[in-house]
DNA sequence: CGATTTTTTGATTGGTATCAAACATGGTGG
DNA sequence: CCACCATGTTTGATACCAATCAAAAAATCG
């Protein structure tokens, strides 16, 4: 069952093995599910730094769990302009965007050395009907990544730089933490540019408002090595912005 | 099986007599499916406008089918402001946002006299066991929203307020035009506060950018009631903007 | 090590927010 | 049915935040 794409190696992979099974599947099953949940991965696929996944427009076969690495995803727009929407770290899912017409509406890139597992749509489907609890997990991905989609636009169309940058610190620390590392000292995977992008910001605002944190003390900033110096006060950044108003 | 909700009207409800079929549940189904699909739908229910369809930290029960009139969603931040994040009408879902915690992270408002459809989330589960390609319809559905919210991402990260206005009355127009109302005449069914929360503008260049268009001779504005004189035009602002940039 | 890309910092511009006031509207109650 | 009041809208003047333009410095990659 072992294939070779192109620039990616592929091995087999079973979900009970998996350190981040937890993250990405955590129902309890029967180990006759178990089994099930098994055939449903394919593979899973190791991605340079670089790499795309997949690409916007590219015709949707499968979801794909981060396993390891560090993923962005795009939307273009058709007059060259692009966002990015997200970034992905283990046990996240991408692709949940292709199942609506078959077609993928972004790009997915790796932004470090990467591994995912690969879901195939069709044994997604197979499984939610023969294991109902998949099939509600899933629901509740999908429900997950639209609430997230919220915040965002919650804060793209409500906040100041000062409390994007925040924001955006405050979660990508959670996240790490959550996946047992250092909540306030940790590396970027992204650029100043793809920061911006996200934030709805250019890469110079990016630059100055991480200069500014610095210099008041909240954060120390050596390239990409971040560290939360008063995570507290970037936290009532986000929480209590009414001081900017009021 | 007719119950009284506070202010809301229910009446019993069947899908093959409701003409939005098409567009809420777009699957062609045998007879036996049906009946199990009408099985999921508990009943119709009427709001008034202002009326609270679900509020941010209600219990998660059902999703709702919008049958007649117009919604709007908000995400409430911590700190009191607040975005809309979608307008709705006829044939489209909402409630989607609490599946992934049983909690609704959004209100959902009618802005005119509206009907919904209430889908029991547990029923859907259900139905998407026995049926598969109710399964499948439903993810595609929700995959569908998160590729909405992306744009609006892209709008909200990338557009300045002329093209946020015209991809609003160009999106808009699509969207009275594909259930048969005209798609160049119509009248707004939300203020302009509203439109700007979704927009990420202030309701003041929300007016400005109206008169603008409308002194350009793109659009005729009346209070509510706007003319698309030149759509064209406004089709051209969301597409090509390199002219605004080169 | 050199070439290219990324990042930082400064000066200036520009678009949207903010503040303010007049005006229109629509719903309510007399 | 009309007057009235609260709410929503338009328009103007000004302020401010982030974008843009520009250039030097640092880092990454081959």
């Amino acid at each position: 069952m072992i294939k070779i794409h192109k620039q990616s190696e592929i091995v087999q992979n079973l979900c009970e093995k998996c350190s981040f099974h937890v993250l990405c599947m955590p129902v309890i099953l029967k180990d006759k599910e178990l089994d099930e949940l098994n055939s449903v991965i394919r593979h899973s696929r190791r991605l340079k730094k670089g790499e795309y996944l997949f690409r916007a427009g590219e015709s949707f076969r499968s979801i794909f769990a981060v396993r390891t690495g560090f993923f962005k995803t795009i939307v273009n727009s058709q007059d060259g302009r692009d966002q990015v929407t997200g970034f992905f770290m283990s046990g996240e899912l991408l692709g949940l965007d292709g199942i609506c017409n078959n077609h993928h509406s972004c790009d997915a890139v790796a932004l470090e050395d990467s591994e995912v597992c690969e879901l195939p749509f069709i044994h997604l489907e197979q499984a939610g009907t023969l294991i109902p609890s998949i099939q509600t997990h899933f629901y509740k991905l999908m429900s997950r990544e639209i609430v997230r989609n919220q915040e965002i636009m919650l804060m793209l169309g409500n906040m100041r730089a000062e409390e994007r940058l925040a924001a955006f610190l405050v979660n990508l620390s959670q996240r790490l933490n959550y996946r047992g590392f250092a909540a306030n000292d940790f590396i970027l995977r992204m650029s100043r540019e793809e920061i911006g992008s996200y934030l709805g910001l250019k890469l110079e605002t990016v630059s100055r408002t991480l200069s500014k944190f610095q210099q008041e003390g909240l954060i120390k900033v050596e390239h990409k090595h971040i560290q939360l110096v008063q995570p507290w006060v970037l936290h009532e950044i986000v929480l209590s912005c009414q001081k900017a108003i009021g």
